[in-house]
DNA sequence: CTGTTAGCGCATTCAG
DNA sequence: CTGAATGCGCTAACAG
C-alpha cells in the first residue's frame, strides 16, 4: 500500500465532475450518460479507485456481510457446507464472516454478538446448541436468519434439514428387499433428534412389512468408531441372530466392520452393514459401506439461497427444506 | 429485530453525558470515572446497545476484520488451517472473512480486491495458484499480508511454510535405516513446490547413505487415490526391485496400497508404503500407514499470530515460519 | 474527568 | 442528465 487510498472525491476532481456522478457511475444506478460512465470507470481503474463497503455501508445501512456460524469447520461435514454457503454468497456478491463456536453455547451466543456489532446482514447458524429460548434470545436481533441442522419452531426462521425420517426409512427398506428380517440398529446418542428420526424411519419400514422387531435390537451408541466396535461387539453377542446392522453413521459402521472381525463374520455374507452420511472414508473401508448419502454441499447452498431471498424480499415466514438423503449401495450390504 | 437499532446518541440521552462519555465508556479508553463508566455500561446494556463496527470502522480506519484466502475449505486441509487461524483471531477480537478460489487464478485476484474493498485490515493467503508477479500486483494494495504455503521471495511479506525437504529427509532416513536401498519415489505434480522439495530431501538423504539410485524409480503422479493406484502399478511392474514406496502424500500412498493389493504384495513384507501429511484417513486404512505429520490447524495459528503482530507493530521485514513435519511410524512402513 | 467540533467515505434526498 | 446539501454512527483532537 502506497500513501493514501483514493476517494470517490478524489476520482471526482481528476475527471471533473460531482462526487454524486462518479457514485452514479461506479453503481450503475440512475441516469447518467454512457459515455461519462465509461470515462469515470477508466479514471477510478486507472487510479485504482476501491470504493469503501464501510462506507457504503453506513450510508446504506447494508453491508453486503454475512454471518456462517459452525461448531468446527475442521469437521468435513461443516466444512462442506460452508463450502456450499460461500460459494452461493460470493455469486451473489456478499462475502461471509466464518465463526466457529467449538461447540460452546457461550462463545456461540458471544459469536452472534459480534456479527451484529458487524452489522452483517443475516446469518446462518448450524447445529446449534442452545436450548430454544436461548436460541431464540441470541438470534433475535438478527433480521435475518437461517437455521442448518437444527429445527426450532414457532418462530420466524428459515430451516434446511436433512429427512433423517425417509433416510432411516429407505435403508431399512433396502435391508428388507435382501431378505433380512433380524436387523439391529446402533442408535447413536439418545439425545440426537437425527437419531431419533432415523429409528422413527426404521420403525415405519418394519411396521409396513409386518416385521416384530425385538425392542432390545436397538441400541444407543456414541457417535464414533471406537462407540460402535464396543456397542456392535455387545448387540452381536447378545443376538447371534441378527443378520444385519444398521448404524447411526458412517464411523459407527466402521467400528461395526471392526467387531465383526473380531468375531469372524463374513461381511456381508453373515451380517450386513449399512451407515450413515456417505462420508469419503464410506467408500475407501474393506469392505466399502453401503450407506445413505447427504450432500451437505447442498444443505450450504441451500441455506444460502434462502438467506439471499430473506434478505432481499421480506419473506418472514417460517420457511424450510428438506433434503432427501440417497441410498448408496456397496459391498457391506448390496 | 423490534424497531430503531439504538446509537451512542441515544445511550448518551438516556445517560445524560454526551456521546463521546459514552464512547469513553464502551471503549474503557481516555480517562472517565468509574462510576460514570460503571453507570454507562449498566444504561448500554440495558438497551440492548450494540456499536457499531461498521462507523468505528470508518471514524478509525481499522475495522477489526481480516481475510483468509483458499483454495477450497471443503479440502481437510485447509479447513484445519482455517480453524486455526479464526481460533485465533477470535481470541484476538476480529473476525474473519473466509474466501474460496476454486483453485481459480481469476477468481484469487477478484477475492483479493473484494477483501480490499472490505477495509481489512489483513489478508492470510493461502497455496496461491498466482505467479510472482500477479502475486505481488495483486497483493501490492493490502497493507498486511501472510503467505501460507507459497513463497514469494523479495517483497515484505510474512511466510509460514512447511518444511518439506526436512520432511523428505526424515522419511527417507527412516527407509534407510530399515534396511530399504531401493527406494521408488511417486513425487506428486511436476510444478509442486513442495513436491520438488520432498524429492530434495529424498536426494539429500540418499546421498548422505551413499546410495545410487536409478532415476527411474521416481516418477510423477497426480496427487490423488487413484493417480497413485495408477502410476504405483506402472513402477511396481517396472522395477519389480523397488522394496519401499516414498508417496508424494497419503492419498496416494493408500492409491499404492490398492495397487499393491492387485499385485498380490504383502505389506510391509514385500513393500513398505509412507505416505505425507497424516491426513485422518491414514490411521485407518489397512495396514495404517507411517507417514509425515504436519500440524495445519498450528499452520493456522501461526500465520494468524503473524498478521496479528505485522498489523499492530509495523513489522514490515519478510518473516518466514518453517514448520518441522513429524515423522509418524504405523503398519505401512515399520 | 467531560463536552464540543470535525470529519471518516459514501448514498440519498432534492434542485437545477 | 448532473450537482449541492445532509446524514449514516462513531472517534480524534482539542477545549473546558
Amino acid at each position: 500500500m502506497n500513501s493514501k487510498r483514493v476517494t470517490i472525491q478524489d476520482v471526482a476532481a481528476a475527471a471533473g465532475v460531482s462526487r454524486q456522478t462518479v457514485s452514479r457511475a461506479m453503481n450503475n444506478r440512475g441516469e447518467i450518460r454512457p459515455e461519462t460512465r465509461a470515462e469515470i470507470l477508466r479514471i477510478a481503474e486507472e487510479m485504482n479507485y476501491r470504493p469503501s463497503s464501510i462506507a457504503r455501508g453506513l450510508a446504506t445501512q447494508r453491508t453486503g456481510t454475512l454471518g456462517l456460524v459452525v461448531p468446527d469447520v475442521a469437521n468435513p461435514f461443516f466444512a462442506e457446507v460452508a463450502r456450499g454457503a460461500e460459494h452461493e454468497a460470493y455469486a451473489a456478491g456478499h462475502n461471509v464472516f466464518l465463526c466457529n463456536t467449538d461447540e460452546d453455547p457461550q462463545r456461540e451466543i458471544a459469536v452472534l454478538r459480534s456479527l451484529e456489532e458487524k452489522r452483517v446482514d443475516g446469518v446462518i447458524l448450524c447445529s446449534s446448541r442452545l436450548d430454544d429460548e436461548a436460541l431464540h434470545k441470541a438470534l433475535s436481533r438478527h433480521a435475518s436468519v437461517v437455521l442448518v441442522n437444527r429445527q426450532l419452531n414457532g418462530y420466524e426462521f428459515g430451516c434446511v434439514l436433512i429427512d433423517d425420517e425417509q433416510g432411516g426409512k429407505k435403508i431399512t427398506q433396502h435391508l428388507l428387499n435382501s431378505q433380512h428380517r433380524t436387523i439391529g440398529f446402533l442408535a447413536g446418542p439418545p439425545a440426537s433428534r437425527s437419531g431419533q428420526k432415523r429409528v422413527a424411519g426404521y420403525r415405519a419400514a418394519m411396521a409396513d412389512a409386518g416385521i416384530i422387531y425385538d425392542p432390545d435390537w436397538l441400541r444407543p451408541c456414541p457417535p464414533s468408531v471406537e462407540g460402535g466396535h464396543k456397542v456392535a461387539a455387545g448387540l452381536l453377542s447378545d443376538h447371534p441372530e441378527i443378520t444385519a446392522l444398521f448404524c447411526y453413521n458412517d464411523l459407527v459402521a466402521i467400528g461395526a466392520l471392526q467387531a465383526s472381525h473380531d468375531l469372524e463374520l463374513a461381511i456381508p455374507d453373515d451380517l450386513a452393514i449399512v451407515g450413515f452420511d456417505d462420508i469419503p472414508l464410506a467408500a475407501l473401508v474393506t469392505p466399502p459401506l453401503t450407506t445413505c448419502h447427504v450432500s451437505r454441499y447442498e444443505m450450504g447452498v441451500q441455506a444460502m439461497k434462502m438467506l439471499l431471498e430473506r434478505i432481499d424480499g421480506c419473506a418472514t415466514e417460517c420457511q424450510q427444506v428438506l433434503l432427501q438423503p440417497e441410498l448408496v449401495i456397496r459391498a457391506s450390504a448390496p
